[in-house]
RNA sequence: CGGGGCGUGGCGCAGCCCGGUAGCGCAUUAGACUGGGGGUCUAAGGGUCGCAGGUUCGAAUCCUGUCGCCCCGACCA
């Protein structure tokens, strides 16, 4: 893409509404806009990245055996009597009437909705163990959205929604999630650590919040130092039950948990190895047993003719409120540092002299050749000065920069830079394009 | 929802107390010079001062109401 016929708007200046360095750098480098509170346009910049992170929790859904749909926005309010929630939600759930004057809402999560479509169509233990997963924008009418994207009142939410037909089989599916969120989060260059969270009514010890620690946080977080250089657990059977359970029991082994709940004679065994930070929530998976099936009614035919209700799970992750923890995580002075895996381009490449027809030729032809490879290319062809392109670039902070200037292409050489590390060396344009296209 | 703050060109701000010609920096446009880390000069465009009432000869400024946004706290992917 050329710059010059791009949609960028970047700002040197931060709006004073941004408190938080994820929210100004989202702003200056053109990724979003707000129209309301709590409520983002999505420049093409940021929707970019919003679209790189989705494929990824896309792909290691697909992987951990999960199958995707889509529903709508907008629900009936019937489907939340069924559960009793229409009553029990409160203010945060945005409530709308049609021009029937028929209620409805604009869906906060879909545990309704999906029992309902489950139950409609599932009618034996065959048609158990699923889960079901959708990206889909919801509304939570919070009282008070901050942090830009971090807490807005619409967001774009990975839901998925587990059946099966007893609690150990609630557990493997469980499980599959758990360990597919860490595949997850690490390819996005994070580290979520999963720590212990509230089940609610059903008890036991199946949820989990996902955290990636950063200073600007919103939750106070304490672990093991274990933590600081776990890894993720790459490629599994997802099938194989048993090798999942020893993967998070394997994990939850090193203590990490938030404020609300800490275990103190825990954290009095791992001692000096205890480390405290601040996070952010990225994600949160539960069991919750029958609590809709049995009210909402989903039975399924047994292998024995008897009917059984099914056990379900939800698990969540915060797309667009990634997009604001990676760069919390990742960005320095001049901007943000995308990982590879989710940059919007993956390389920046800068006309020094746009007026010098030579350089000019060069660059164009070198922006066709990594056309032609595939690689995905921002194109500075602006007539700016190089000084305006470096900090542009820097900004919007993708991995890669390419800069083509009338003294290098005299010698036959571009200068590569590599924006993590700004590590800058010389080298021929065919290098250049090897280096980035590998 | 309790407490606090702010609405003045696209962004950052001054002016408001003490009523009287709307101003500064950046950005934008045009031209010239310049050209490897946010250039210089010259010229230009752009604002019903959030909105509605009121007081006044006169309101960005004072009063009343209202809307919006931000921050702190309790709640949350």
């Amino acid at each position: 893409m050329r710059l010059s016929r791009h949609f960028l708007p970047v700002l040197k200046e931060s709006p004073t509404d941004a408190q938080i360095v994820s929210h100004k750098l989202m702003l200056r480098a053109g990724l979003v806009r707000q129209t309301a509170a709590g409520i983002y346009a999505w420049l093409p910049l940021g929707l970019r990245v919003l679209r790189k992170i989705e494929q990824i929790v896309r792909e290691e859904q697909d992987r951990a055996g999960a199958i995707e749909l889509l529903m709508p926005t907008l629900q009936s309010a019937d489907l939340w009597r069924e559960s009793g929630r229409y009553d029990a939600y409160g203010p945060e759930m945005l409530r709308i009437k049609d021009r029937h004057d028929r209620d409805m809402l604009y869906g906060p999560t879909n545990e309704e909705m999906i029992t309902s479509l489950f139950r409609e169509s599932a009618r034996s233990y065959r048609d158990l163990p699923r889960i079901l997963y959708h990206i889909q924008w919801k509304f939570r009418d919070e009282v008070r959205p901050r942090f830009g994207v971090m807490r807005g009142r619409e967001f774009l939410m990975k839901d998925a929604y587990s059946f099966d037909v007893d609690e150990a089989g609630a557990r493997h599916s469980y499980n599959r999630m758990f360990v597919s969120y860490l595949n997850t989060y690490a390819r996005m260059g994070l580290r979520a650590i999963p720590m212990q969270a509230d089940t609610g009514p059903i008890g036991g010890d199946l949820s989990h919040e996902f955290i990636v620690l950063a200073p600007t946080g919103e939750s106070d977080v304490f672990y093991h130092r274990n933590w600081e250089t776990s890894v993720a657990p790459g490629a599994v059977d997802f099938d194989d039950a048993e090798a999942l359970q020893a993967i998070v029991s394997g994990a939850v082994a090193d203590y990490a948990a938030t404020d609300e709940k800490r275990d103190l004679p825990r954290e009095a065994e791992a001692g000096a190895d205890l480390r405290q930070s601040r996070g952010i929530e990225v994600g949160h998976i539960f069991y919750f047993g029958e609590k809709y099936s049995k009210p909402m009614g989903l039975e399924v035919q047994g292998p024995d003719g008897t009917k059984l209700t099914p056990h379900m799970g939800s698990y969540g992750i915060g797309v667009s409120r990634l997009v604001g923890a990676i760069i919390e995580a990742s960005h320095d002075e001049a901007g943000i540092i995308w990982p590879d895996s989710v940059a919007p381009y993956a390389v920046g490449l800068i006309n020094m002299r746009a007026d010098d027809a030579t350089c000019a030729a060069a660059a164009d032809d070198l922006y066709a050749r990594l056309q032609a490879a595939g690689v995905e290319t921002l194109y500075d062809d602006r007539d700016e000065r190089g000084g305006a392109k470096f900090a542009t670039m820097d900004l919007i902070g993708l991995p890669w920069q390419i800069v083509v200037g009338p003294k290098g292409i005299a010698k036959g050489v571009v200068e590569l830079k590599r924006r993590p590390t700004g590590e800058k060396i010389e080298l021929s344009i065919e290098d250049a394009i090897a280096k980035v296209a590998s």
